[in-house]
DNA sequence: ATACTCCCCTGAGAGC
DNA sequence: TGCTCTCAGGGGAGTA
């Protein structure tokens, strides 16, 4: 499951191998995958198309193309891989980019759940999906009072909102738990009862948490490993999900549904107030 | 506007 | 062994 520091990851190792390449050909294999385009046109606006750049928005990641921005979203399971084209395709594997050096990046998706988007160049941040995320969480916008404002009025608890992307952009299940483990605030938490304290807190939790995941590779997790076969080192450092007992002071890990996810939590460590 | 639920998918693991 | 059931969860769509 993809988060920001894995996108990120995922980012930084593609772009070592793609930057200055050419898109030759391309084969649709799952259309759904493809959101805002039939297939056909997917394809004939993608041949011919150099790889500029590659770039990354919250857990969105963007290919920046001659005359178009490719953007991808992992969700669950997608993963980019660079493979050799004579290599069978597996059943998983549902978009092919075959470039200019012979090599083919593939994208697989277990569950079918990831989706691109191909806008003309420039648009992309207007256009939906990307025009509604919120601030990275290094934005200098991002600060303690635009939290509280946003947070003001909600009356849902702070695990939910830290999954909205529409305020801080990048965090997921697991990130977010961490989050509040460090930030010692319980996940039930209603958001409009959050302090100004709490709201410095998570700012600085999710700066620390998502810069050192980044850090390690990204956080190797049930189906998830960055591509080319580097795992993320940062699971063995989670504290809190799906962890047993508390690192800090050795309590029971209690796991609960919130907003229909699974959610960890030190009952003696985070405090509802 | 806000806060819900449902849905998309497949594979792993539990229980019988 | 093999069946059925539950769970994993990001985010878009639909609804009250």
């Amino acid at each position: 499951m993809p988060e920001l520091p894995e996108v990120e990851t995922v980012k930084r190792t593609l772009e070592r191998y793609l930057i200055g390449r050419k898109i030759v050909n391309v084969a649709v294999y799952y259309p759904k995958i493809i959101a805002n385009q039939t297939k056909d046109d997917f394809i004939r606006h993608l041949k011919n198309e150099k790889i500029k750049e590659m770039d990354r928005r919250g857990k969105w990641l963007i290919f920046h193309l001659d005359h178009y921005d490719l953007v991808s979203h992992l969700r669950m399971e997608g993963k980019y891989f660079l493979k050799n084209p004579k290599e069978e395709l597996n059943k998983h594997e549902h978009v092919t980019f075959l470039l200019d050096n012979g090599k083919e990046l593939r994208y697989q998706d277990t569950r079918k759940f990831g989706r691109m988007y191909l806008f003309p160049k420039g648009v992309y941040l207007e256009e939906k999906p990307l025009n509604e995320v919120g601030y990275e969480p290094w934005d200098n916008r991002l600060t303690e009072t635009y939290l509280k404002e946003k947070y003001r009025g909600k009356k849902v608890p702070i695990k939910t909102v830290l999954l909205d992307q529409s305020i801080m952009a990048g965090i997921g299940n697991i990130y977010a738990d961490e989050i509040l483990f460090v930030s010692h605030i319980h996940p039930l938490k209603l958001a409009s009862q959050l302090t100004k304290k709490d709201c410095c807190s998570l700012i600085q939790a999710t700066r620390m948490i998502l810069g050192e995941a980044i850090e390690m590779g990204g956080t190797t997790i049930r189906s998830y490993e960055s591509e080319k076969g580097v795992h993320g080192r940062f699971q063995q450092h989670l504290l809190v999900h799906n962890q047993k007992f508390c690192s800090t002071c050795d309590t029971p890990i209690e796991r609960i549904i919130v907003g229909g996810r699974s959610t960890y939590f030190c009952s003696h460590c985070q405090k509802k107030r």
